[in-house]
DNA sequence: TGCTTAATGTTCATGTTTGAACTATTATGT
DNA sequence: ACATAATAGTTCAAACATGAACATTAAGCA
């Protein structure tokens, strides 16, 4: 047997790949860097953003929505909760649960948060046609179908 | 002034960019399960990579192709070079720098590694023609490359 | 009902990542 | 040559993520 198999750096799909990955990496940390002034990190922001899409959502709910753990949840909330950006209530019916909102506060720094994310990504995907823009999108939400299940 | 401005989840733009990093995050996810068995982290076979594509590299190059701090490859490394998968040598001309590279055990792990690694991409990538792979590569590299002078 | 199983959230120990301060070495400029 | 800058790598403390074990509550079922 060859040891030294057909190698990767000649697959397409893996230099492709490579290079999907590398975006994010480098989105996510200027990402990061331009919510600094707002206190704010990008594990933060998508917590708010969740909330303000899916009102009222459990904690074990945000951490599937996440792709995390649901004691990074736990971790994650007081700090935002203290800083009156969201509130944790118990659910009436089921006393295991806490239902979570934005407060008034919290949907304000969403706001100003998402103009920042916002400019970022249009920064970046400006380059792509709208067609080659949705078509990605398209392939992404097939890979992380495809993967879920695996 | 319009507190509400356009909301990002009607942005093409914006939808589509979430699903590229959804689909990051899962793949990034399931390579760690799959590699586990190997006893190496999606991090480390970055590492390895690197070391068989650029041997001799030192620690400061490899950071910055990883998009990592400093600090992080000298907490990386030691792990690594205790397992007997790389050297870590003084270079004789700049006595500050320390190159790396590959040992045979190394190498033969980061095949193996590999293994895995290409199997998950192909099956995540595969449902993409290979015209359409290539434009999202293509686009990917151009979105680093402008995020880069950000 | 009562017993078992499952679900939600928390705690805690472990490992990882980060950035700032530090040492040692090399480059630069006068 | 000599003082100053910049660079490579390390150390350390703090922030962060993770998974297993746990307490509480709910659901399933005899």
């Amino acid at each position: 047997m060859n040891i030294k198999q057909e190698l990767p750096w000649d697959n397409p799909r893996f230099r492709n790949w490579v290079a999907v990955a590398r975006a994010c990496h480098v989105l996510e940390r200027t990402l990061a860097v331009k919510l600094a002034p707002l206190d704010l990190k990008p594990a933060q922001l998508d917590v708010l953003m969740n909330l303000y899409r899916h009102p009222g959502m459990s904690q074990h709910d945000l951490a599937r929505k996440l792709l995390v753990g649901r004691s990074n949840i736990t971790m994650l909330l007081p700090q935002l909760e203290g800083r009156g950006l969201l509130r944790r209530e118990g659910d009436e019916k089921d006393k295991r649960v806490l239902r979570l909102n934005l407060t008034e506060a919290g949907e304000a720094l969403l706001m100003k948060a998402l103009k920042v994310h916002m400019a970022l990504i249009e920064k970046a995907m400006s380059q792509s046609t709208p067609e080659q823009c949705d078509m990605i999108g398209e392939q992404m939400r097939k890979i992380a179908d495809v993967l879920k299940e695996a």
